[in-house]
DNA sequence: TCCCTATTTCCAGAAATCTGGAAATAAGGA
DNA sequence: TCCTTATTTCCAGATTTCTGGAAATAGGGA
């Protein structure tokens, strides 16, 4: 990933509307939202939801799938993943000892240890 | 993480500047670098830096101390590590077949295998 | 065709951010 | 004390982002 990209993927997820549903988006899995129903569940109006999603869908982190009269998001997941791995991909050159992957590593297998394939 | 803290966190993120000096402290680990060595590696004027560094402070992803002249700034690891830890959050509760943070911790397991504590 | 709902596009005023010049502060050395 | 280096603070002009009103587009149903 180049840092152009992730400065698109930060801009766009440093916003309040725009995190708020991206992370809806996110829980709501590879099913999606239509845009009603996300301005509903975060309290905005049409337009700017409409605005706050194209910037989201620029940034590559979601897309969009016409159903009807109803446009569904759906998060893209692997885009968010590599925005992740460029976040830390320098961190075990630097000190091992306080590798933060290796942390979050272990809190998420313990946090996902249930699940099918986490 | 608040959501608040996670967009103060974000936005420093998001702009060229920080991002790299960011990633330049990522990189150099608990030793940290004095401010003037960012500016020289980032090719950015001392008054800019001195706001990025600032705004970066605020956003508790680096901190400082005084060394003679200098002024040292270090990443703060822990808070690296919950922003991402929040951006993945709900990830697992959606899909689990496409959970982000499994296939982000094979890479890392893959990459950091050499690594003493990775 | 007409109407209704869902969503987007256009636009402009308001607000926030970015940048760099100039001056101020801090610390060490002669 | 005076000088030099390192860094920050203050400030204002330029640029960008944000928001919401109004109108336009798209699709389904009577």
């Amino acid at each position: 990933m180049e840092q152009t990209d992730a400065i698109a993927a930060l801009s766009a997820l440093a916003h309040p509307g725009r995190l708020g549903a991206f992370r809806l988006l996110v829980k709501a899995g590879a099913a999606g939202l239509p845009a009603g129903e996300i301005a509903r569940l975060t309290d905005s109006r049409a337009n700017t939801l409409s605005t706050n999603l194209t910037i989201l869908t620029h940034a590559g982190l979601v897309s969009s799938r016409r159903e009807g009269r109803s446009i569904i998001y759906v998060a893209d997941y692997d885009s968010m993943r590599d925005l992740l791995a460029f976040l830390m991909e320098d961190c075990c050159s630097g000190e091992p000892a306080i590798c933060a992957p290796a942390a979050l590593l272990t809190e998420q297998a313990a946090a996902c240890g249930a699940k099918t394939s986490c």
